[in-house]
DNA sequence: CGGCATCCGTGACGATACTG
DNA sequence: CAGTATCGTCACGGATGCCG
């Protein structure tokens, strides 16, 4: 356990970075906004993090309130680690970072590691930017693999004003319950749920699907390119029925 | 001297962690993002950090393109950091971080250290949140101390061509850049200068001059309270005669 | 005196091995 | 599968010294 090294500043800033300053966390951060992992496929996806490590940055941020540990009912019953709501809105957090990371996507080392759902927080970006394209469940095909986003499913999470008493919610027991119940839209109760992307494909048909190159996400993740000048250059193949696969077509 | 510790990871969230996921840079940037800086005012204001930590990571910054080290001309002559365009970039991240990390000053450790221009970045969030309260050059005074904001002065890094701006920033600049005269034309003018904040008094005649204790700082920089409602509830004491301290006071 | 560089003790980190 | 144990290494924090 950590005695929790902190700077010991009264700024915000810095209380911020007492909690997911530490090597690795908000990168743990990214992989759990993609919804509930197990410890193996954190390990997996987290390529060059110590086993110890690993452990250790989980267990502080259950102890912070950013994540709980679940288990699983059969079948398949297994532990999965899952953000509180208090951890999602570090949503804004990763945007920003990743936003101003992103020209140094230029270079492609050949010791770097690549998965593809790494673009999506990059890309719910660029589709938000596009103005209101609406929301719905969009899945996207790049040759590294395919992930999902959940356009439009995180409204109060970017707005920083709903943040509110979270000095019991070290002491909550179900953080992400009460979390839920004031942000009204009250999925399931006491499910830590809500993620922002999802890996693989999508779990019921989507309302769009986006097929496009690394190339063409980068770009898009740099600022280079919105999405309706990529769809009409072709960048971009953009099939299903609904109003936003429509609204996407339509730029 | 640091072979750079990498992640490894084709990931902007990654690369950007990769440049200032070390500790104490991000708290550095905060430091520079009130403009040039010595050596010594830097280790003052950020206590705990270790003379050769800061070193190394101004170095870091330095190699990196986040900051510049400029000798200033006699008398006075010593060096100064200074944020580059692409640290200056930075704002976003440290804004969303001293976002998300506001609710933790509801606690005020007694062993926490307090600078009054800590409380810069989290009330420059809450002046602009407030839709548009126009532009210009605010005095703020708390217990702690006091500090100016260049309210609307980075509205697009990228448009280095504003003259309006450069001038603001000229007189915004400490005794020791005035003399800086004939080593700057060169560099890109948007590059160096136009820092967010400053410490202490304003350099010139504020547009606008705010009075508060930190108790509503910081129910400010938590989304508890706006501006207007402070104002209201006499909270802040805002004095000045330009639109926008009329605009402050009207709500 | 400001601006570091050096040295040293401690703790964090990364790789591997091992266990319930 | 989900971690814990062990160990070598490196980064960090504190102090001191040097040098202009």
């Amino acid at each position: 356990m950590s005695p929790r090294r902190s700077y010991d500043q009264y700024c915000s800033a810095a209380r911020a970075l007492d909690a997911v300053g530490d090597r690795w966390t908000l990168l743990i951060v990214r992989e759990l906004l993609g919804g509930p992992r197990r410890y193996t496929d954190l390990h997996a996806d987290l390529p060059g993090v110590s086993t110890d490590v690993l452990a250790s940055r989980l267990k502080d941020m259950e102890r912070d309130g950013l994540a709980t540990r679940r288990r699983l009912p059969p079948p398949g019953a297994a532990y999965v680690y899952e953000l509180t709501g208090r951890g999602r809105e570090l949503l804004p957090v990763l945007l920003a970072l990743g936003s101003w990371g992103a020209p140094e996507l230029a270079e492609r080392r050949p010791t770097d590691a690549v998965r593809a759902h790494w673009f999506a927080l990059p890309l719910l970006r660029a589709l938000r930017e596009r103005g209101e394209t609406g929301e719905g469940l969009v899945e996207v095909g790049l040759e590294e693999g395919e992930f999902h986003l959940y356009v439009g499913a995180d409204e109060d999470v970017t707005d920083a004003t709903d943040v509110r008493d979270v000095r019991d919610v070290r002491d909550a027991e179900d953080v992400t319950a009460a979390k839920d119940r004031e942000a009204g839209g009250a999925r399931e109760a006491g499910q830590g749920g809500r993620p922002v992307y999802g890996e693989g494909r999508a779990p019921r048909e989507p309302d769009a699907r986006l097929v496009l190159d690394t190339g063409t996400c980068t770009a898009l993740a740099r600022g280079e390119l919105t999405v309706p000048d990529a769809v009409r250059a072709g960048r971009i193949d953009v099939s299903g029925d609904s109003a936003l696969a429509k609204a996407l077509r339509a730029g």
